[in-house]
DNA sequence: CTGTTTGTACGAATATCTTCGTAAACGAAT
DNA sequence: ATTCGTTTACGAAGATATTCGTACAAACAG
């Protein structure tokens, strides 16, 4: 088993921030992150440093203006995150937390099927 | 808007606990929480006692073995992680949760069509 | 070249979480 | 009453996360 990421919650909000966007600056993500929440330049410099160190992301130094990326996978990250949650908060049932996230996030008929339409390909794949 | 609830990692197997079972004793709780880790006794006593300072938990210590209890609803402490989750992990969109939830939690066929059914409903509701 | 701006590096203060040792209180058993 | 096991209270150490000030380097403007 690989050793599970385990971003702390800046960290996972400058994830976010650039698997949203691709390899950015300090800049650039802490004017991102500057809408959502206060925060000092040197800060975000400091975390994204701490982040390099972790191995969760890489960077470009050959330039004056380092140039960060995501190392981690998106997806990836998402299971790992979703899967504790579903053991320790929904006792294991994945279908529980999906209906309370439905239940609450509102959701377009549009994405409802997509989801409709995924179940069935599943249930295909189970036979 | 109300507070966030927030409750640490520890703490939230604490509470998934004490939601499974309902009001419990320290012990009872520590006994539970040892098959999952390692922890000592004073470590797990003193994690709830600050849980409770927190308001996370209420307590009945009129027995010389305190009775705790979860103090935050389970539903709604879900929600509120999972709102999170979606807001910072999955750029708002639920379906993109629900189906990497679906996608790597094998699900039964019942909990499948659990799922559906509540799709359905909520399909009607929307008109 | 000199001063200004923009960037990184570093270290330290602060806060928060986690863990546990030790002591005191209590009840039950001898 | 003394001892023993169980429980709570308290405090502190260790670990991790967060925040930011200061120093120094590079690029740039004049």
């Amino acid at each position: 088993m690989n050793k599970p990421i385990k971003p702390t919650e800046s960290e996972l909000e400058i994830l976010a921030i650039l698997w949203e966007r691709g390899p950015s600056t300090v800049r650039e993500i802490h004017e991102i992150l500057e809408r959502q929440k206060e925060a000092g330049y040197t800060t975000t410099l400091k975390l994204m440093q701490i982040m390099h160190e972790k191995g969760l992301v890489t960077r470009d130094a050959s330039a004056k203006t380092h140039i960060y990326e995501a190392a981690v996978d998106r997806e990836l990250t998402q299971r790992q995150l979703l899967n504790k949650m579903i053991d320790t908060v929904f006792k294991g049932s994945a279908s529980q937390l999906v209906m309370q996230a439905l239940g609450h996030h509102r959701s377009s008929p549009e994405e409802l099927d997509m989801i409709r339409q995924y179940l069935n390909e599943m249930e295909k794949k189970q036979k």
